[in-house]
DNA sequence: GATGAATGAGACTTCATTCAT
DNA sequence: CATGAATGAAGTCTCATTCAT
């Protein structure tokens, strides 16, 4: 993670911020620099065009976002709490998760390789941080599963579209937190609890 | 449904086909217009604007899948061999179903909300389709789970997932039919698999 | 003045009715076909362009408009209650004057030259006949002027005026009756009225 | 009156300056920036739209117009003689005179109201002012009429009407300034010049 | 470094006109 | 004669980007 400037990660911010409601072209440069506090042309100095500004943004905040799992899942010991934990900061950080989904879509919006690689290394991160976990889960017995790739899709796809389905719904049709107990439920599902 | 002029479907056909690649603002009227063989003009024969264009053209496509998915099932009988024709087809349709996740995601692109509800409405139909046949599989005792809703989540979730990973990977990553075995498998697991 | 076809005089009349709420570029073919109760094509049947029908239509009402006033003012003896019939016939076709006064503003509008020619025209008959009317009155001693041509641009530009401002005012500014015969005696003042 | 900038003045004049020959459809932003020596975009920055800018453009003309005719007649003492001045100063700014009159015209081009008020207003300054003038000299015994409203109907249609047809004529029709003196002296026509 | 006035490419949309039926 | 679906030229307006201060 390269060292960002002050006012670039104020540009991020904002920027960001303006994801939830708007897509890329919706984006105006003039509103990110007004809502910034600072001049247009001064965008400019930190960012080549709109799309290496909104490319970098989002790398950034995949990896602010990466870092701040990781340091709060370091000083958990099991798997599934660790699973619990993730659940939990995905329910609490929910706009984010979001916007990444968002992010995932609008990849075609981008010319330039480098971002797509970029995103897909950083979800991969996150796809590989899950399945360390599950890993871990099975080879402790916890965790039910002869696949762990495949476990890892089912949890992190059940979680994302509840989120979406919340985010649709206005949150009036799912509760997360049943739904985070549910999956890790499913994955620890053992024989036993049928007898 | 309403009744669609021959027109019309040929305008939702060319629009949905540059969907795979571009977002709302991307798609240009003039581009739709030559690919379409058809006058710019007549576009605006038929729609008031690009935004009343995209929007029929969302809802014809979801409910024209609908319809699809419906009249592939409604032959079969187990609920389980359903769900596998319904992940087949989505396996199948692949770029129509990330194209739908790409519509959820572009929903605050557009002003009026009644699209809003629209999508919400035919995206409810997919879910609810998924869910009777879930609830159905929990009556005959093959389906194990104490929630169907959540189920639901889950088995539409995974399979959403997997298919956007594997579009992102170009198909490197992932075995779809692998995944939606899995995903059946964890619905029905059973205490006996465990002995 | 030509034989008109029936449907050219309908025509005539749904466009000089746009007229008052609306310009030369503010008319649309497809509305006065609509309101005419025919289809557009046909409109082309009898007119060449757009244009060429507006300024048919122009033509066709200065003509009417001046046979009306000379059939009404053909059996009365006295020159100024000739001035007098002109003038009531002006306020009760009110609006038909303001769009006459329109379309000399508008007369830039058109490209060819026989459009101009053909309104100077038939405006010149117009100020031909109050003229005529006026030389008449001094000639019988009633109305005091020594210049018959300023008296028809006195004459016509104060009732002009008058109509102007109260179709600008929505009537609430001028007394249209008490104009007229203000510039009637105007026209016809006296020595004698003084003493 | 607000304080124009400079860039607003400069449209303003362009704008104006192609009233002479063109109403509201037929001038171009294209032709006004270009005419102007500045970009598209940058009439953008000063005016909303089309319409915002001719509006504004026609109430700033007003405004100018009624300040100048005011300077000139402030120094003057006959109200007579005011109305010499005015008529003179009208004469020579003829164009503008005739710009005001198709101003009136066009306003039901205009979609907001708050334009017609302004119009409104600005031409019944112009009118008040010549009342008040007319007043004056029925006052002093040199101006001949019992109604100073009428009389200025009266005043400045025989010369809005005298200007239309010159301006229609080519100049070929009309002595002006022979007009002018025509209109004043009907006003302060006198039993005695009969005698 | 910071700024924001200026720019023009390019997109949407309208509507007079054509022409096959 | 009558029609209206189809067309594309042309105009308005937006906004990323530049550059002189």
């Amino acid at each position: 993670m390269r060292k960002y400037k002050e006012k670039e990660i104020l540009i991020f911010k904002t920027t960001w911020g303006l994801f939830s409601e708007k897509g890329f072209h919706d984006i105006k440069i003039s509103e990110i620099a007004k809502l910034s506090g600072i001049g247009k042309g001064t965008v400019y100095e930190y960012f080549k065009s709109k799309e290496e500004l909104v490319q970098e943004m989002i790398i950034y905040n995949l990896e602010i976002a990466h870092e701040k799992v990781i340091s709060e899942i370091e000083i958990i010991d099991s798997p599934v709490e660790k699973l619990r934990v993730i659940g939990i900061n995905d329910i609490n950080r929910k706009m984010d998760i979001l916007k990444t989904l968002k992010i995932i879509q609008m990849i075609t919006d981008f010319s330039k390789n480098n971002i797509k690689e970029s995103v897909f290394e950083n979800i991969g991160k996150r796809f590989k941080l899950v399945q360390e976990i599950i890993e871990e889960g099975i080879k402790e017995g916890i965790i039910n599963t002869d696949n762990a790739s495949n476990a890892t899709i089912l949890y992190t796809g059940t979680m994302n579209n509840a989120l979406m389905i919340d985010n649709f719904t206005n949150g009036s049709a799912i509760n997360m937190d049943e739904i985070l107990e549910y999956v890790i439920d499913t994955l620890t599902k053992k024989a036993s609890d049928y007898r």
